[in-house]
DNA sequence: CCTTGACTTGGAGTTAACTCCAAGTATCAA
DNA sequence: TTGATACTTGGAGTTAACTCCAAGTCAAGG
């Protein structure tokens, strides 16, 4: 599969592609005669899995560290596994953090919705300050 | 309150209080004689909020558009609604986004536990070119 | 009176993660 | 043969959101 075939498939830009190659996120691509990447079915599994990651907002640096890892064989198997439960951890008290903002939004808009107008509007006396 | 005060009692530094303030993330805060910001317990609570939001992920952006709003009085009352309805759908959103990379994340991880080496050790034959 | 320390401002610098660009090469249709 | 197109590389530019800095002011302690 040529650059411009992974990037409609997966839904990432070809700068994107070749930026993750460079830094280590994607294992070298193997090129053809005249040096153009030619990506296997394995490289887009692979490529499909980061994107999930990053559009969680897992670091590109742990994600690195862990493609690292996984060119170094067997002995790095337990260092693996630590990124992976560590990633999972973040993620969770992301996720708990998001849902608290959601239901601080969630209320607001229920006061908006009850016409009881909302506590803030009392910051409204400061709009003579701009 | 004075800035410090405000930093330690929210967690956010001082730099990025003025920020916030500089950008119109936080309406204009009273100042004493000699030009010093004295918060009051309304400014507190609207940063906290801020926080939150942020802590987040929701843009400084779509904050700033808020509080412009909600200076301009109560003809901006359904714009205003409309910016914390969009603010939550994302958020839904890119809970979902994370959770389905959570359940990746465990998947693997659960790899790792039962020692069945996950599907990526192919990549490892990708390992002579580095 | 002088220094110390906390504050002020506007502006420059930083970081992560892209995103774009210039210069060069290879392939392919006309 | 001659463009046009798609790719290559290394490096520069961009964006959001801070974070830091220099130069200045001011109140309080010794």
């Amino acid at each position: 599969m040529t650059i411009a075939e992974v990037s409609k498939k997966i839904g990432l830009s070809p700068d994107t592609l070749r930026y993750y190659e460079r830094i280590g996120l994607i294992p070298r691509v193997n090129r053809n005669g005249s040096g153009i990447r030619n990506y296997t079915e394995e490289d887009c599994k692979w490529i499909e899995f980061i994107k999930c990651m990053r559009s969680a907002g897992v670091q590109v640096e742990a994600l690195v560290e862990y493609v690292t890892l996984l060119q170094q064989g067997d002995e790095t198997i337990e260092a693996r596994k630590q990124i992976l439960i560590e990633q999972r951890e973040k993620l969770l008290s992301r996720i708990e953090e998001m849902e608290r903002a959601l239901e601080r939004l969630s209320f607001k808009i229920k006061e908006y919705e009850t016409k009881l107008i909302p506590a803030e509007n009392k910051l409204k006396r400061l709009a003579h300050n701009l």
